[in-house]
DNA sequence: CCTTGACCTAGAGACGACTCTAGGACCTAC
DNA sequence: GTAGGTCCTAGAGTCGTCTCTAGGTCAAGG
């Protein structure tokens, strides 16, 4: 069992720094309550880094630090909120998508631009920098 | 000519607050400098309300503001450094490729626990929440 | 012993991107 | 002539998410 990890070896297996990794206890982010050893250092398990690992991709995708606590909240609360991670989840599944949906568009744009300045390269001509970016908005 | 618009006006169309549009002005986010009345207010053109629409899509897919005024002092130059503007929105468009592959993952993860707490409403048991929400890694 | 290195706490500092405040000018309408 | 509305500047404050500092404990190695 090597399932004791202090909290460096969390900070690299998880690419969270130390500093972090106190900061997210302080905030009540752990599933599991940290444990300590006799000289008061934190001990750390393979779960808290599978939880700390969920926990970054939650915060990837845009997930702010209360959103965190409040899940990690009704997970420690134990079996029976079902519904209410459930909603929890839909509500950030729904800012996903809609990221994902204002990403197409900057893509698009940005796509739109190098397309323009490619073809500014080969000489042609485009009277107004800002007409040109905006025609992508005017037909999509 | 409705050419000429107020802060007010401008914030109204763009969604940016007054201030905002101030501190993007202190920022040199303007690609034509802003001009000013008798009386020193602001007198923005629809022109300007394009570059910020065009500005806030920018921004919308990650980019700082450093970047976008970089982006805008190259406008601001003139014709003839297509080459850097090309070089900063192909790093910017990387960018938000890689940010939408971020958001497919956490999507994953998040619609994979719906189905899991799903399961578990049904009355299926689950032993450990850690173990639930990892195994999604494990087995992608 | 003394150093080194990993850890501890409490709290300050950094940074991005605004947001707001204080104090004031100007114009229009009552 | 004063109230209301919009604008101005300079600069302070906020919020989120860390990141760093100061000062200290503890264990192992030379």
């Amino acid at each position: 069992m090597s399932e004791q990890l202090s909290i460096g070896q969390v900070a690299e297996r998880t690419g969270l720094s130390v500093h972090a990794l106190r900061f997210y206890e302080r905030e009540g982010l752990f599933a599991n309550p940290v444990r300590r050893d006799a000289g008061g250092r934190r001990v750390f398990s393979e779960d808290d880094v599978d939880w700390l690992t969920l926990c970054t991709l939650l915060r990837a995708s845009g997930m702010p630090l209360p959103a965190v606590r409040r899940y990690t909240e009704l997970v420690r609360e134990g079996d029976g909120n079902w519904r209410q991670r459930i909603e929890l989840l839909r509500a950030q599944e729904q800012r996903v998508l809609t990221q994902m949906q204002q990403l197409e568009k900057s893509l698009d744009l940005i796509r739109f631009k190098l397309g323009v300045y490619a073809d500014l390269m080969n000489g042609e001509t485009v009277d107004n920098d800002v007409m040109a970016d905006v025609s992508v908005n005017k037909q999509p």
